[in-house]
DNA sequence: CAGTGGTCTAGACCACGGA
DNA sequence: CCGTGGTCTAGACCACTGA
């Protein structure tokens, strides 16, 4: 086919195409309603099956769609606002916040890691896996490192392999006095294992929040959290209010 | 080079070469440095274009690379910190921030900015347009919607369009009681205008910050920043201290 | 102008989920 | 088993940049 005829300003097509789709979901759509399929999306709308995916990935992108394979493309609901910075500015695993222990272990991290941590290489942190449940959704998987140095008061192996291990080094860094803490946020793509906590294919879009905690001696701990891009809002609301309703800016 | 050979576990090619490329990255070029271009780097490790296009976003969206129509693909410098919620929780356009105010409209917005602000359809809303400029790079566009209501001081053409009326309404801002602010991160798309002011294509990825700014009479103000995501890293340091290097969780 | 990345096509096969 | 989205190919043309 002849592609288009005379536009001035030649859009690309996927764009339109996003733009049509997008009108299409919200007067004609329920959320959850699962849409027709890829090919037959693209021959409604005249065009090539790539074409019509890079419509839907941006539109998954934004959070309006939901993709899965072997079941199909649905209409996402309105992103769940997760509360990132509130809840009294204390150390991780301090109250009921929607965090579950899953394991620890002794490790050495990577170089990027160490800088955070500012210790020497070598010395042995422990790396506590944990996740973040929300409205019965996984949206946050998070790996916290806490030098060993840090926490003294734990013995190597005075807890079993997993989730009472996580809960123990919790339990120790909860002991020391917090001075100050740092945070960031950043896109990334999510790892195979982060990707599979979060219930999603390699490379999905991320937030990375990233939190240093501080005590007199220095960082005493870091966190880097990866949470679901396409299912989440980050709030950081000081005066504890919500958001009630909201939509991403196209 | 024929790449690899039999993998028991098919991980996706794109994966694959997003990894090699990562690494080859790290080891053999400098920030800057252009790489080969796409037909040429395809050819090397023996796919399609569009496979090896499918690790390059990959990589661009990690703040990895960059790539410019019509130059090339460069190897991009590490994310910059931005300052998002520190500098003393004042009014917008307080201090010497970044931000500089471009251009204000007088305009009625859309939904969802409505429903952010919590004032009635129809009403009059003066929206600032700014930009935020950081080691000479824009990585930042801001739409600011001050309802009329809230700025009763402001008559309605006291100053001329452009950067002067923006900053008049900034001013009469500042005369009030500030009382609290609201703050949210999502992943979002660059609209068409916000990517004009970014240098980056429509639909480019960002980080979309939306603040609401209370007063004892309610919400007098609500920002909407869309961050490049690419080259940008959000900070909410507390403690005013720095990240100095990092690297996105892969 | 030549060379770059951006868009688009029309196929093909594969991995996964559910019936 | 079938239908879904995910991956991949080998082309083509276009828009933009810089010399």
């Amino acid at each position: 086919m002849g592609t288009t005829q005379l536009e001035s300003v030649p859009e690309p097509k996927y764009w339109h195409l996003k733009t049509v789709l997008s009108e299409a979901l919200d007067r004609d759509f329920a959320v959850g309603e699962i849409l027709p399929n890829e090919r037959e999306l693209a021959a409604r709308f005249g065009v090539a099956r790539a074409t019509l995916r890079q419509a839907l990935e941006q539109l998954e992108l934004e959070g309006r769609l939901q993709r899965r394979r072997g079941v199909g493309t649905t209409v996402a609901p309105p992103r769940v606002g997760v509360a990132v910075g509130s809840t009294g500015h204390g150390w991780p695993g301090e109250a009921a916040d929607g965090w579950e222990a899953v394991d620890a272990v002794e490790a050495v991290p990577a170089g990027a890691v160490l800088a955070l941590l500012g210790t020497e290489a070598g010395r042995p942190v422990h790396t506590v896996r944990r996740t973040r449940v929300t409205q019965g959704q996984a949206v946050a998987a998070e790996l916290l490192y806490v030098p060993a140095a840090s926490v003294p008061g734990l013995s190597a192996i005075d807890a079993p392999a997993g989730p009472a291990r996580a809960r123990a080094v919790l339990r120790e860094l909860q002991r020391l006095a917090l001075d100050g803490q740092d945070r960031s946020v950043e896109l990334g793509s999510a790892r195979a294992d982060d990707a599979k906590e979060l219930d999603r294919l390699p490379g999905a879009p991320v937030l990375v929040v990233t939190t240093r905690y501080f005590t007199a001696e220095g960082t005493a701990a870091v966190s880097v959290a990866t949470y679901r891009a396409d299912t989440c809002r980050l709030t950081f609301g000081d005066t504890g209010m919500e958001i009630t309703e909201t939509r991403a800016a196209s």
